[in-house]
DNA sequence: GTCTATATGTTGATAGAC
DNA sequence: GTCTATCAACATATAGAC
């Protein structure tokens, strides 16, 4: 399994994703300094000059895999968010989606999560301007549970908080090879999630 | 600040917490890997050489660091099971101190639990195996509430990981240089707790 | 677009004076 | 226990042939 076949760029060259793709690897297993660029050229198979047809640097085949990587993500929640208009369905959906896209997606998302500091800074603003609308999201689809009095909520920035912790933190431990229930998993932290904001009347 | 401010080791000399202080640092803002032992050094105020008089190697620090973060956190998390017999005030105050402990050695723990791979096999393994106290302690404390008839954990290890995810994942965010309010922070994820395990009939 | 060969700086770690 | 000086290996990136 590639690392990023579930989020690949149509327009982009086979050569190029298999650079790009061979670097997430890399990064995921041994950081982004810990990664030379042979590490990653001899994965893909090709010579150490080959990184440089297709990208400008190192750092740029981080910057690119963390745009795939939070764009990916933020695709998953936004069409989660779209799945319902009920509060409590729709809250259920976005942790579930969410939670699968991280197991789905645990290497790339490794990357783009604890890599950020080697990003240059103009690229490291780019991806924190875009991981603030996560956030948003969550908020909105919490207050629209709270403003509807289906949930109860003291903290709202604070408990989305919480829920895209849930999620995301799933990649720091969670290993494809060895774990066996992923989608289990995902459905553990939709119930938790349904329990934080302690619907009520809901199915229980 | 600095690092180990809370977690420092009586019988270590002045000069040795000095370079393990400034390792914590770089580690924590460019990764193991894009830390150079010049980084570590001019840190503390040193030449180049005096790491070998202190440490074996920069994979050495990478080491202590991890042993003396896990067994702080591990200590905390100790400390807080034995603070009640009573299942749910004994699980609040366990997240919350958890938490705690977690705002406040920010930088050691995300060196802790993000420069696992940079460790040696057998490094590496030891502290694995320390990880897995953590997940233990917090199924016994859920086991006490669910035999007790307090707590409704249909999915108690899955649970206990959720439980330490959201202490955890703190780090990955959390600034003090920049977030006002770690009490706060501390104190909403002992309430989500509360809320995720359903204590029966305690206070809403 | 791929390769081999290489330029140039930096790396982790050591030698030996004080 | 600290320093200056240094080594050999490695890093990222480039030149130029095919």
């Amino acid at each position: 399994m590639t690392a990023l076949s579930t989020t690949s760029h149509p327009a982009t060259s086979a050569a190029r994703r298999r650079v790009l793709d061979a670097a997430v690897d890399a990064f995921a297993e041994k950081g982004f300094g810990g990664t030379g660029t042979r590490d990653i050229t001899e994965r893909a198979g090709r010579s150490p000059a080959a990184l440089y047809v297709h990208y400008e640097s190192k750092e740029a085949l981080l910057h690119e895999a963390s745009l795939l990587g939070h764009r990916g993500a933020l695709d998953c929640l936004n069409r989660a968010y779209a799945a319902s208009d009920d509060p409590a369905e729709r809250l259920q959906v976005m942790v579930h989606d969410f939670s699968q896209w991280h197991l789905d997606n645990a290497k790339l998302a490794r990357v783009v999560q604890y890599e950020l500091h080697a990003l240059s800074p103009a690229h490291r603003a780019e991806v924190v301007a875009l991981r603030r609308t996560f956030q948003q999201l969550m908020v909105t689809a919490l207050e629209a549970g709270v403003s509807a009095g289906r949930f109860d909520v003291p903290d709202v920035p604070g408990t989305a908080r919480a829920l895209l912790s849930l999620c995301i933190d799933l990649v720091r431990w969670f290993d494809p090879a060895i774990s066996r229930d992923p989608k289990k998993v995902a459905r553990l932290n939709a119930d938790l999630a349904r329990r934080m904001v302690q619907t009520k009347g809901a199915g229980r």
